[in-house]
DNA sequence: CGCATTTGACCTGCGC
DNA sequence: GCGCAGGTCAAATGCG
């Protein structure tokens, strides 16, 4: 399948990048008191993905709030954004992965209603981190972990717990430096940042009282 | 008690 | 057609 997603050694060949992915939220820098240069640096790059707007409407995903305070040395960034093709109608997620309860109907890794394939926006990058999960704002549920092949290190499967959203992550060390994380996310949130909003919440509180004069 | 995680089983796609 | 590997489900378990 998306082999160049296989592997801890085929990672395209984009260089690495002496900063972590530039972040989206404005909250950022603020978090990552331990490494301001850095959330300077992020400004600077001009990221690959799009940022999360403050605003209600649906956003692309991308690793908002990452706590880069994580003791790492050599960040990495986004290497790809593309359109990997996926299987478009799998039975989870819209129903919001309860399944039909089905075991031996319901399971597997593609849907089976149909072959039709579909495109997905995809975001990986490599993060140097003693954390496997990085915290991006939005809070995920971990629905499964695989040995894979070539790799030491399992791959872990977390999916967005938005009722309605559907994106999910992939995160797995790297055989050659377990210091290095691999996130890999795949789809785009229809909701706002959670931690994103709560922090705005009080500057929206004040705008809207403000705008009453 | 509700939610998150773990983990074995199962399903599909792909290469040979 | 078969086997392998990746990806997901869902019951069991853990935790606050």
């Amino acid at each position: 399948m998306d082999d160049h997603l296989h592997g801890d050694d085929t990672f395209p060949c984009f260089p690495y990048f002496s900063t972590p992915p530039p972040l989206a939220s404005p909250l950022a820098s603020s978090d990552d008191q331990h490494s301001p240069p850095l959330a300077a640096a992020f400004q600077l790059a001009s990221p690959p993905w799009p940022c999360n707007p403050p605003d209600l409407s649906p956003q692309p995903m991308l690793p908002a709030m990452v706590d880069w305070s994580s003791p790492f040395q050599t960040g990495l960034a986004v290497p790809w954004e593309e359109e990997t093709t996926v299987q478009a109608d799998r039975n989870y997620g819209e129903e919001g992965g309860s399944g039909s309860g089905d075991k031996l109907n319901a399971k597997g890794a593609t849907g089976r209603s149909g072959k039709k394939k579909t495109s997905k926006p995809r975001f990986a990058f490599h993060t140097r981190s003693e954390n496997d999960i990085l915290d991006d704002g939005y809070r995920w549920r971990k629905y499964g972990q695989k040995a894979v092949k070539n790799s030491c290190n399992p791959r872990s499967y977390y999916r967005c717990t938005h009722p309605t959203c559907n994106v999910k992550k992939q995160v797995q060390r790297l055989a050659k430096d377990t210091g290095i994380v691999m996130t890999t996310y795949e789809g785009v949130h229809n909701h706002p940042c959670e931690k994103l909003m709560e922090a705005l919440a009080p500057i929206l509180k004040q705008l809207q009282f403000l705008s009453q004069f």
